[in-house]
DNA sequence: ACACAATAATTGGTATGACCAGTTGACCAT
DNA sequence: ATGGTCAACTGGTCATACCAATTATTGTGT
């Protein structure tokens, strides 16, 4: 009946309005930021706040500061993080579909690495932990319960991966679609609602069978896409 | 001859402390960070360093801030950020090979799919810039005009990739090796160093041969690794 | 002894105002 | 043209107070 109250720190809005400006290019690369005393005018807040949204706009790589010589716009594109795929994808008040089909793209990529590395490395220990999933899926009722599933699959996925980059990588990723479904419901079929898929992978996965495992993934995410981002050129 | 001088901000250091700790595991996660005034008393700073320090950590996932509950350190494995990456690589004074194997595997997955897409996509105006920086290349004299020749070769593949994801990526990774070779002169290779080879690859592109584009980047960046990592699985 | 509401203590969030420390540019002397 | 001086500006640090949310403690009634 009633929504959570969107409660936000200072720091946090004036961090929100600064980046999406430079997203959005209201301010360019080269452009210099007014400087902290004037920003502290501007949004009406303390330095405090001020300086803590600069930290953070500075982790990301969209601003450079100089002791002294003021705060400087960077080229997103040449420097920004990866973290800003959230904030991109949802700059506007629509995902921006552009941006959706390079998440869609890098997801796909990193995710059939991840099934070949896992189905080439892991141990025999998280292929039964993967099974035990699948067989949870299968008689899972809810939606919500697949979901969980589809998240431990994915996490034992990396494990056996054993690659810490992959790893954080899908941090990010995960957090983008987390963002997406939040704000848009449908926007994207979700994977998880297809238990048999995943068991199709696993089974090639078992008999160590990477090839077959990368295609059984790449039918269960790109099967996933609605029609007007399913033009993406396959390997 | 002279190197620059070594200047960082308090909250730089507090930031770089804490950080280290969580991710060599004396912080745990789960564990309460010791309150902010707490923390003051210890690093023997202003309260304005500690919590800018906290921003960025929390930016990078690493920890969960709670208005009037206490911070709580995550687990970076499932929640940190991908800009981990040359911290984690860097945690003790020898790069961790782990980590540096993960890394390279990222980036060769990474690279593969870049080169892929911008076979498939890119304007002939974009072959034509790629070839003006090969020929560059070959009559380039310093490693260091070739290394920037390198650098503008990938920036221009990953316009022509046209996908927002690769390249906010391909900056996270790219960070990541500056780091690793500003503390380590020669760890690597120096993909850079063979200019034959992205040549190669471009008469690939050039064809429209994205199957051969992608092997000839594979024996460019393979062939850059030394034999202690040159274990990984190839497809 | 237990449940529960009121209260106190703790923790993060915001606000001022001051001063320190680099940067920049104008001006000047060499 | 080079380097020094100075003033104005910008980011960095500090101390202190108070607001706001959470957590622990206390006290009350049953």
């Amino acid at each position: 009946m009633f929504q959570a109250v969107n409660k936000q720190a200072l720091s946090e809005k004036v961090f929100a309005q600064i980046r999406d400006q430079i997203l959005l290019g209201t301010l360019k690369p080269g452009d210099k930021l007014p400087s902290e005393r004037k920003l502290c005018d501007m949004f009406a807040v303390n330095r405090g706040a001020i300086r803590e949204a600069i930290k953070r706009l500075e982790q990301l790589q969209l601003i450079q500061v100089q002791h002294g010589g003021g705060t400087t716009v960077l080229d997103y594109h040449c420097h920004g993080s990866i973290e800003l795929l959230p904030s991109l994808l949802l700059l506007n008040e629509q995902p921006n579909l552009s941006v959706l089909k390079s998440v869609l793209e890098l997801r796909l990529a990193l995710g059939k690495e991840v099934v070949r590395l896992c189905t080439l490395r892991c141990s025999e220990a998280t292929l039964s932990k993967l099974e035990e999933i699948t067989v949870s899926m299968l008689d899972s009722q809810s939606t919500i319960q697949r979901e969980e599933l589809s998240t431990q699959f994915w996490k034992t996925l990396l494990i056996g991966s054993e690659n810490i980059a992959y790893q954080l990588a899908f941090n990010t990723l995960q957090r983008t679609f987390t963002v997406l479904r939040h704000s848009f419901r449908s926007v994207l079929s979700q994977e998880w609602e297809n238990p048999k898929q995943y068991q199709s992978m696993l089974r090639a996965m078992q008999s160590r069978n990477s090839a077959k495992a990368e295609q059984e993934l790449n039918h269960l995410l790109v099967t996933a896409l609605p029609s007007s981002l399913s033009n993406m050129e396959s390997p």
